[in-house]
DNA sequence: CGGATCTTTGCAAGTTTTTGCACGTTTTTG
DNA sequence: CAAAAACGTGCAAAAACTTGCAAAGATCCG
């Protein structure tokens, strides 16, 4: 089955792995680069790409193709690009948080937005793998704040891996806020990143109640790891644009879905 | 000095992105700088630029082009308080890293100076409990970031506590820069808060050589709780009208002294 | 087996993007 | 104010791209 032979004669599906998996470790392909490695055709190669791209695995430029699940955008950038309806977004998720709860709060800009949005005078605890989350609460008042350490992974803004995990272990809170790379009423929360995904994995597990906020365009998307099905999700905050079929197929899996009121002060 | 990676072909969009990290980790780009480390010509970096400008991501300037965000956070503003004079301390502590060295920074304005002023090409490890450091360090490029979690203390500004100590003996560092509250010469480093300094010596055990950067209010000034000697400490780096006999007295005890230059840029 | 259908592929034609250069203009500097 | 540097614009060539199409092979079904 699996010829590890060179580039002598290839599935078409089977190239289009290789260039994802290509993409994973450098960051970008050369159409032409790759054409003459899988000896193809520009032309086949570029439709891989345009292909790829179309399922939202890679981001096709001109020249090639640039990884998607690495977001080249900075994260500031990310943080103010859709300001207004996060910030929406997040004012109807803090009306979830009840007294005195114990937070779990993923790293991410929506998340970041949910940070900034909660009252100060609930007594909360806050816990999160985000410097930047962290900062933003003890700049403030009036909240317990624990940091879970661990390797930063400078794309995700936050700390994941072996030591991030374990110290999860010994933490359970009320209310998880997993950021969403991808939500779909079928198949689940997902995520872009292994590492990541696992880690908001155990969060939800960690956590009584697990609520997932999410842009419209993460909705109904798609990305590679998997986190948790659906049923583990117990609120879903979304913006109010988002079509009545969608919030349909979410409630019948036993999703609380929320709307945010429009955007604007 | 090091001059970057062979100008190997690259996508119109990626050098874009990378323009863009440019812009974010030095604050500035010039022009025909860029172009040549790219190897197009001026024109083509230009039109990027304008690009960049256009959407918004960059301010164009004549020559080059300015980052778009430097708001002043809460933070900064107390960071600023004595800004030029940690600065030129901050500098001259930097001098004492070396390549591929693993730092342990505390929390702290002070620290925070330093963090900021570290060199990105040396590929560097910082270790910290502080979220404004780690922030600091991620938004720019080519750190080995790893976080020390637990409880935050908002007078302090990072993690303290048994949980934090308890992942700190993990560590092996080759420099520590513990945040100094008031440093002597023969009694050796105090801090304020019990809980402080117990993290600031076990830090100080976990790293082959510690560094103390004090403005001059800490000299000579007592407070609480013993960290370690004066021993223990192997360089300390001082203002440049720090009085000679205080310097003779550090030095006497092993301790080499290094007097940043006057503030001003 | 045989024919219909689908997929994949390479090619050709036409379009879009990028790039460097020429030329005139604006900004900076001394 | 004058020279130098940086800038913007128009332009033409090259590269990359898209689309349509037909041939070759695989797959399916009766």
């Amino acid at each position: 089955m699996a010829r590890r032979a060179p580039p002598a004669e290839m599935l078409p599906q089977e190239r289009q792995q290789r260039v994802l998996q290509r993409l994973r470790s450098h960051g970008r392909v050369v159409a032409a680069e790759l054409a003459a490695e899988f000896a193809v055709s520009e032309d086949s190669l570029r439709r891989d790409l345009r292909e790829l791209a179309a399922q939202g695995l890679c981001r096709r430029v001109y020249g090639g193709a640039l990884s998607v699940s690495l977001p080249a955008t900075p994260l500031k950038q990310r943080r103010g690009e859709h300001a207004g309806r996060k910030l929406a977004l997040a004012r109807k998720a803090v009306e979830l948080v009840g007294e005195g709860q114990v937070l779990l709060i993923d790293a991410g800009s929506t998340n970041a937005a949910i940070a900034a949005a909660l009252p100060e005078r609930l007594g909360l605890t806050v816990v999160t793998n985000a410097p930047d989350i962290a900062l933003a609460l003890y700049e403030r008042e009036g909240f317990g704040i624990l940091l879970l350490g661990g390797r930063i992974d400078p794309r995700i803004g936050g700390a994941v891996g072996a030591q991030t995990l374990q110290e999860l272990r010994r933490i359970r809170a009320d209310l998880c806020f997993p950021g969403a790379c991808a939500i779909d009423a079928d198949t689940g929360l997902w995520g872009f990143d292994s590492e990541e995904s696992l880690l908001k994995r155990a969060m939800v597990e960690a956590s009584a109640e697990t609520v997932v906020v999410a842009t419209g365009d993460k909705l109904g998307a798609r990305a590679t790891h998997r986190i948790v099905p659906v049923e583990q999700v117990r609120h879903l905050v979304v913006e109010h644009d988002t079509g009545r079929a969608t919030r349909v197929a979410f409630a019948a899996h036993g999703v609380a879905v929320h709307r945010a009121p429009p955007a604007g002060e």
